[in-house]
DNA sequence: GCAAAAAATTAACAAAAGATAATTAACGCT
DNA sequence: AGCGTTAATTATCTTTTGTTAATTTTTTGC
């Protein structure tokens, strides 16, 4: 069962998909809804679903033993999200990943699907350059972590990500940046303010 | 030409490959040494050679305008090091690597080792599993930065790779951590002293 | 082994960040 | 639209970090 609006997904993630491709992975993927809020992979738990998000914005956290909250990646359309830690070395996930708003998937088990992409060169390259493209991003921010004030940090987060700093509360932008939310708020104020001298 | 140390050398980075896998990488690698000081790939230039550390250890830093230096990265002994920007995005180098001990490595051109590896479903995994490792490094240390203190990301540091803080000095490792020399000092004797109440 | 150079530590001060709490603003829900 | 909740800001204080410079320690080359 594919329907337009499917077609135009697959097409959409991968331009040069040949319709043999797509279907490959259309028998896998499936559709699912996450309401805002709702936990989408709990901690401790083993799930080896890759999922592409069509719409909303979910977060990855980790949870103190005094409750408190630290953020540590948000994915919203049009990027994967899973829990890297089961997958690749196949223990429990350590974070908590939840939707902050109504979010639409397409999701599919990626030990079902790892044997059918690495015999499908073409889905195999896809892959493989998502996977660097993960690398990627994973570095340049130790990159922002190594080279950058807190102020700077900040700032490229809004010249990188604008959409994505309106859409998020302070509080999870805060620690995501490894800062509290006090001082973040603190470093938006001084930033806005003409630089008194 | 492959003595039996160049032969145990391959069997030890990977122990399932066939004679037929380690020709075909011998005939793109090739030993070289790097004096203690000297830059291996410098800023600005485009290096798409892949090295592998025998013996020695690397730096990878950026130099701010001031003439300071932030150290990116350190890379050893069994370790595979390369100008990442080069090789995925085709871009100059941003960083300049140099040699802090004197180092031999085995390095080889990826562009031409690429469609060999391609074509060898074994090389293809161990390319794999190799960018995989470095992701879920990165990974980890984006967590430090997001859930550690300070002191806490430095003894981390102590605890995982307790050679490499003997070999390398405290400056580098400072500044690896995101915070400076100065202030790396303060924390050592902090965690040094009996903490006094 | 010794002198010169580099690294590490310490000191002193300013700036920034953490912690806690109070206040204000924004949001969500019916 | 209004009420209750949650987030954001502000205030206050303490702790940590950055900065610069001086001092001590360690390393290095000869």
């Amino acid at each position: 069962m594919l329907n337009t609006d499917e077609i135009s997904f697959y097409l959409s993630i991968y331009k040069e998909l040949s319709l043999k491709d797509m279907y490959e992975l259309v028998t896998l993927a499936k559709t699912r809804k996450i309401a805002a809020g709702e936990v989408y992979i709990d901690i401790d738990t083993i799930c080896h679903k890759v999922a592409f998000i069509k719409s909303g914005l979910i977060r990855g956290y980790h949870l103190k033993e005094n409750g408190e909250e630290r953020t540590l990646l948000l994915r919203w359309e049009n990027q994967f999200i899973a829990a890297a830690d089961t997958i690749v070395f196949e223990k429990p996930s350590r974070f908590i990943y939840q939707a902050l708003e109504d979010t639409v998937i397409m999701e599919l088990d990626f030990k079902k699907a790892q044997p059918i992409i690495n015999n499908n060169p073409r889905l195999s390259a896809k892959r493989n350059a998502i996977i660097l493209g993960m690398l990627a991003e994973y570095m340049e921010r130790v990159e922002s972590f190594v080279l950058l004030s807190t102020a700077e940090r900040y700032m490229k987060l809004v010249h990188d990500k604008p959409d994505i700093v309106n859409r998020v509360p302070n509080k999870y932008l805060a620690t995501l940046l490894g800062i509290t939310p006090v001082s973040l708020s603190r470093i938006r104020k001084r930033i806005a303010s003409p630089k008194k001298r």
